[in-house]
RNA sequence: GGAGAGAUGGCUGAGCGGUCGAUAGCGGCGGUCUUGAAAACCGUUGAACAGCAAUGUUCCGGGGGUUCGAAUCCCUCUCUCUCCGCCA
């Protein structure tokens, strides 16, 4: 959530960033500049009203001290009309409070000054290419017909056991994914990040915290009879674990990894790019996460970028890095790279990672904030990336490495699956 | 699931319904002493909001209540611990 300050300051710069989103701002910023207006008033005259209050208490416990009962009637009286006053704003003051609150969590975050205007993904830049087209012949095959054929991925009882977008992974096919797991963890762990398991429902006010809620509500599988959610992504809870703390400027870097499974509702996205691995419910992810000064973080970024290219590098995938237009950005981010990779058979590309920085958006949510050297505290900055989701990656490998003998498996992988090719039986 | 105990400042731990934002110890910071360090001693040390400031208000797990006045009494929720039950 935006800070006050920066809305008071700067409206018409706020305005302007927030239409590079696409998002007309103007009705509920002036609403949100009334009612902190209001909100102020009535905090005034709360406090007024509190102060004469208490100092006429104190005087009650000093006459009944004195045992001067009488006197101390007298005073009790006074305060009748002071509570009812006091209620009365209290109220407003809630009131007021809430409203603001609700307003300002509907406003996405500023895009950053480099963000493209734009409105669909074709306005989005290509900042760089890289790895080699793969050369397939005419009789390549899309992954969801590999994977049925080399018994790798079975979704038909998937359907059966769950419902579409919930695949069993079979064989190889489920030796691949544990082997993907373990090789992303392992990179980022040797790039110096924690490996954290976290859980995989979380609360509302973690929801909250990261900006899912109330923007992504409807998105996310929600367990009624506890008020969980399902994680749609570990930058959730992982991210969550630092709420409401206060770090101390040494504490920096904080880096984090974790792998989680992932569940997307994906409501009102039906029909278009959902076959075989191309769009799931539920899917395998390794996330990494940082915390950051604020002048750090846009360095930090392309640090991040750099290591999920190194892991594409590796795989020999051909990927092309994005920056997203202000009209394809996420409601909390402020930056964002997409990576795709070019998947050979179906002839498109893939989105198989987005890289953020939110700067304070998610910070200010839930209230992280670290002391710097002169005890002056300030929000902090979040990012995350995914390094790497696993599904659309396995759908480039089965399709750019398949060759008339089987299904090769990059280098970089073999150590983790234990065999080089998956063939035939 | 049943029974009980608890939640106080960075940590440990006191707290009678009336100068309690809160005793004390540790830790932190500043100083004295020392060539330097340790020890000792002295001082200092929570946060949010409003205000140029003086200052005021709020915060003792969350929410509600009683009272002129609540860390202290009542209700409720959450969490933690102990015991019993169940269980991968």
């Amino acid at each position: 959530m935006l800070q006050l300050s920066t809305i008071q300051n700067n409206k018409e710069e706020v305005l302007a960033r927030l239409a590079v989103k696409n998002f007309d701002g103007t009705k509920i910023i002036d609403e949100v500049l009334a009612f902190d207006a209001e909100r102020k008033k009535a905090q005034a005259s709360l406090d007024n009203t509190l102060a004469k209050a208490n100092s006429i208490s104190k005087e009650i416990g000093q006459l009944m001290a004195q045992k001067k009962s009488d006197e101390a009637e007298a005073k009790k009286k006074e305060t009748a009309s002071l509570k009812e006053e006091a209620k009365k704003y209290e109220d407003q003051k809630t009131h007021f409070e809430k409203v603001l609150h609700d307003l300002l969590v509907r406003v996405p975050n500023l895009p950053h000054t480099s963000v493209p205007q734009g409105k669909t993904p074709e306005d989005n830049k290509v900042v760089r290419q890289g790895g080699e087209e793969p050369k397939l012949d005419g009789s390549a095959k899309p992954h969801w017909d590999l994977a049925s054929e080399y018994h790798l991925i079975n979704f038909e009882i998937g359907n059966k056991v769950t419902g579409a977008g919930f695949p069993f992974y079979v064989g190889k096919g489920a030796k691949l994914q544990r082997a993907l797991i373990s090789f992303f963890l392992d990179r980022a762990i040797a790039a110096g990040y924690v490996e954290y398991q976290p859980p995989l429902l979380v609360n509302a006010e973690t929801g909250y915290g990261t900006g899912q809620l109330p923007d992504k509500d409807g998105q996310m599988y929600f367990v009624n009879e506890d008020g969980y959610y399902l994680i749609p992504t570990a930058e959730v809870p992982v991210t969550n674990i630092y709420r409401d703390v206060m770090l101390k400027e040494e504490d920096f870097p904080v880096k984090m990894c974790a792998y989680s499974q992932c569940f997307r509702r994906e409501a009102g996205s039906y029909g278009k790019d959902v076959r075989g691995l191309n769009r799931l419910h539920q899917f395998d992810k390794v996330e990494i996460v940082r915390l950051e000064k604020p002048e750090n973080s846009y360095l930090v970024l392309e640090e991040m970028v750099a290591h999920v290219e190194g892991l594409l590098k590796s795989l020999g995938l051909q990927y092309r890095i994005l920056q997203l237009c202000g009209g394809d950005m996420s409601f909390a981010s402020a930056l964002t790279y997409d990576f795709e990779v070019y998947s050979a058979a179906q002839k498109k590309w893939l989105e198989v990672s987005s890289v953020s920085n939110f700067e304070t958006f998610q910070s200010n949510r839930m209230k992280l904030r670290y002391k710097d050297k002169n005890g002056k505290i300030h929000l902090a900055h979040t990012l995350n990336g995914s390094a790497l989701a696993l599904p659309r990656i396995v759908a480039a490998l089965l399709e750019n490495n398949q060759k008339p003998d089987g299904i090769h498996i990059p280098e970089a992988l073999r150590n983790y699956t234990g065999f080089d090719l998956i063939s035939r039986q």
